[in-house]
DNA sequence: AACTATTTATAAGA
DNA sequence: TTCTTATAAATAGTT
């Protein structure tokens, strides 16, 4: 696309890798707008820089709307794809084949961990921290799960007596549950806070 | 970009909308892809059909690799932007004009909620719900926080230790902890679970 | 930042 | 659907 045919592969000079990654994000950023509009469809697009800076699209227009799009990702995922840490690594490295080995050594680096530090001080090991973590993360997920019943119901009541927006989906994220609302090409968010 | 110039905005026709979706879905994800190779770059696009359908692109090679580029954007995101829901909504609608009276409204039916239910049935309110929720979450966080900094000192052995990768990031998603480790274009993950 | 020569993407048609 | 082709867009290298 310009004077030369350019190979698809990591641009070695620093300078025109940095005005290629300019020009080329606002490109994609500029084809996901359009894509987006034309077919009236969600797109969501993450771009971090070499250097770390973010850039985003996302068709919503709320300002978290990536965020709902990554919601509505993950509840698709978690229904369709299990477990498969023993799967084969997509392309080989030299120590590792398998994320098996590379959890072995992990595992052992943890082990040795536990049984160096763990007598003398009060500290958690990361074992027993990760217990903890998923029995408090247990209990969010039962807290949100009852929390969007009844943020449901609100959809319903909000629906039927106010006739306002269809609304089409609730989202938990954080410490909040919201009701998304779509009204024309715009999805809103009503936040549902403590207090 | 065809016989004729197309304006942006949504294809009436069904027939042709699909069509359109198909090719440009297309060319957005390759063009992500081209991105994150020529500029050595991390990037993510999610799109979501009308009907629903997921199409993803992400510049890992790991099976979630979507989510880890998404937990950075989280990260990113929770430290610069702050709350606004009071800003002006980006587009008008019939009833609301701001977030403030779109929260306003839902209030009122959490409000009603918790003085018609609450005093019989022994079920939390959402109110409550959510400041338990916020209690959790904070436990968590506290935890997942502790967790990292033990992955950053394993990070640092296997790096001294065993000098395989360079590692670069430590992301925490759900319940288990991760040490993102990037080897040529590849980006693997370390996961420690419970046990 | 602009400018173009080219390559690439794609709208419409088959 | 899939292939073809005329044309619009994007962009690599240059200024």
């Amino acid at each position: 696309m310009g004077r030369r045919k350019l190979q698809i592969k990591r641009i070695e000079d620093k300078s025109s890798r940095l005005v290629t990654f300019s020009k080329r994000r606002t490109g994609l950023i500029e084809k996901a707008r359009q894509l987006s509009v034309l077919c009236d469809v969600d797109v969501a697009v993450v771009v971090f820089s070499a250097r770390g800076k973010l850039y985003e699209f996302s068709s919503g227009c709320t300002a978290n709307s990536v965020e709902h799009i990554f919601a509505r990702y993950e509840a698709e995922n978690r229904s369709t794809k299990g477990d498969n840490q023993d799967s084969e690594l997509p392309l080989k490295c030299n120590k590792f084949s398998t994320y098996k080995e590379l959890l072995q050594m992990v595992d052992s680096l943890v082990e040795e961990n536990n049984n160096n530090n763990n007598k003398e001080e009060e500290e958690l090991s990361v074992v027993e921290m990760t217990r903890l973590e998923e029995e408090l993360d247990a209990a969010l997920m039962q807290t949100r799960s009852r929390k969007t019943q009844l943020m449901m119901e609100y959809a319903s009541i909000l629906k039927q007596q106010h006739s306002i927006f269809p609304i089409v989906k609730v989202v938990t994220v954080n410490t909040f549950s919201g009701l998304a609302v779509k009204s024309n090409q715009c999805l809103y968010c009503l936040y549902i806070c403590r207090g």
